[in-house]
DNA sequence: CCTTCATATCGACGGTTGTCGATGCCTACT
DNA sequence: AGTAGGCATCGACAACCGTCGATATGAAGG
């Protein structure tokens, strides 16, 4: 657990490629998607279609200040920690957490939208 | 093509397995949610990773009177008739559409609230 | 009955994915 | 300078997945 006192060290924010708020405005239904919509709107969910995953982000977003480190999460999933650190890359990647590297702990929180543009797009109600 | 006139044969409804309503509830954000809640999610967002099933749930949903069969969806999507049956049969086992069998076509239909669910689940607000 | 046609299933093949142990990097503390 | 510890990366392996051609099933029509 890393000590939450005040920190010296260089912040350094990750947040890699791949914007999922490209297909936020595509409504799926009603009138057929196109071919690049598609192949985006697959690659943010085939991030979020995997029960560790899926665990990772809603034990992030329920963690304390929206955030926690590789080694708030190794333990209770009961995966190694370079598991755990590959699937936090794939979401970092995917535009669903941030990644955010202060001394020796790598904090990874919740992009504000990410998900709520997912659920948009599978939305039927408007 | 199937002619769309007076069907004469019988209907058979297939609506296997796998209820997304299941997870309907769980906010995912807030709180962790569960190994099995996660594990049921992760099965339906599976089903929907895929560009080819994502066009496909697309377009059945645009399409005329909200269903389609197997030969409608094959050649704009440029895959072969099994690969198209294969897909339809993940979306249908995931919850997400029907398979109604009328004569020697199959239509296919969305499960009408089964992307709302899911959209629920990702939704942050509320 | 035999043919045609829409669909499902089967078996196979290559590519991707989840997981691990081992290792390397980098920060902080002594 | 040396050490300890958190994290990322690498290589490997088994399991799974998307796709195809071939084949089976089963309904409609001649």
């Amino acid at each position: 657990m890393p000590h939450n006192g005040h920190v010296t060290t260089a912040q350094t924010q990750t947040r890699t490629t791949l914007p999922v708020v490209e297909t936020c405005c595509t409504p799926l239904l009603r009138e057929p998607i196109t071919a690049s919509q598609a192949a985006d709107l697959a690659r943010v969910l085939k991030a979020l279609a995997d029960p560790i995953r899926l665990r990772l982000v809603s034990m992030v977003a329920g963690h304390d200040s929206g955030e926690a480190c590789v080694c708030d999460l190794t333990e209770p999933l009961g995966l190694t920690q370079p598991t755990i650190s590959h699937h936090l890359k794939t979401l970092v990647e995917a535009g669903i957490l941030t990644r955010d590297k202060r001394g020796v702990w790598a904090y990874y929180a919740l992009v504000p939208s990410a998900l709520d543009a997912v659920s948009a797009v599978l939305s039927t109600t408007r």
